[in-house]
DNA sequence: TACATTTGTCTAACACTGTTAAATAATATA
DNA sequence: TATATTATTTAACAGTGTTAGACAAATGTA
């Protein structure tokens, strides 16, 4: 009777096991390079007893992504218990969750949809960097100061850029709040990034 | 002679059909549903003859990644003469970008790499909304209003969010400029929106 | 017109993918 | 030891991207 908790401990482990060879793998390879019969390799076994553990490859996915949700969880709340005043625990939390999404770049991008993989060169294309640089000029004009420098004009691009895309972003794959608060935020976001411009 | 142009506006025409059809299968079923067998079906060919026209499956993206461009480009440019304030300007251009996002988000999607396909419940996680309401919670908790509006603390969650992981997006993604800008552009974007969130 | 050459297109195959059913091996139960 | 149960594997299916070789159609040449 004993064994049989032995047995089920085992079957817990080779779970895990399946877990931590998948995301070892994704962090060798990248997340296309995710198979089956990779992950079966990895841990000894034949790719059909995966199917013993998970639905599917999706159901392997899942799981990862409810992990780093834990994660995210555990470190976001770290950082909000170390100072009192609300406002830099506000800080400090957005900034927990810029570092789970470097130190797990791999969850973050499952989690979120981020694809990393298929841009070899994309910023190479002429056509890329002519759209960028609209808005890079667009910005120097706008900038009060005679000769603004470089690296403060690419700070406001970046910053513009960051937050509309972030919000596209979460709209395109979390299907987003309605389309009114969308606009609000979005008007809201670039005046507020215009004024805030020239400080 | 002639015909040898005859011949060339042909294949010119074949190639812009495979790319109208793998377009048009993204968008009917969405990127992973793309194979090159789909696309011959559409043109009514066989896969291989694909080949003659483009390098491989990533050719074809590639070219599609490449007209996104073009067209955002026109778009930008486009908004951009319309005022002639060079403020409103840039708030017009950056409101046709987002345009072009949702016009064109199947382009959008394949441009800046933002999956849009394996969220089916992802925000059905009790540990995904969980992560939300601690930041959902120490907003309202920063605002100074007694009551403030759940609209209210909504947008600026959101706001949040959207610049932050937009700006881990595009660092992802685009391997971006060095952490030290990263970390500039990402305190500034917090503590400017902290600021500005009791106005 | 007759032959040769290039061009266009397809068939067949390879190595891979996720997934399932059936056969086998290992274990526990009686 | 014989039986029943569980664990694991083999073999297969349908699909993927991609390539080589066969075949047909059109072209150029004599």
């Amino acid at each position: 009777m004993g064994s049989k908790e032995r047995i089920a401990r085992l079957k817990e482990d080779t779970r895990s096991n399946i877990l931590d060879a998948s995301l070892e793998i994704v962090k060798e390879e990248g997340w296309q390079a995710l198979s089956m019969r990779k992950i079966a390799d990895k841990i000894e076994y034949t790719a059909p007893i995966i199917y013993e553990y998970f639905e599917n490859k999706e159901g392997i996915l899942l799981e990862l992504t409810r992990q780093g949700y834990v994660i995210l969880n555990q470190e976001v709340k770290k950082a909000m218990n170390v100072e009192t005043d609300a406002e830099k625990q506000l800080e400090d939390m957005w900034i927990a969750y810029w570092n789970f999404a470097f130190a797990h770049k791999e969850l973050y991008q499952l989690m979120y949809g981020v694809e990393m993989n298929c841009c070899y060169q994309k910023k190479a294309f002429p056509e890329a960097v002519h759209a960028n640089n609209l808005f890079y000029n667009k910005i120097r004009e706008v900038m009060t100061a005679e000769n603004p420098e470089e690296e403060l004009v690419c700070r406001k691009f970046y910053t513009f850029w960051s937050i509309i895309h972030g919000l596209i972003s979460i709209n395109l794959v979390n299907k987003g709040r309605g389309q009114e608060m969308n606009e609000q935020i979005l008007h809201d976001a670039i005046k507020g990034i215009i004024k805030y411009i020239n400080d």
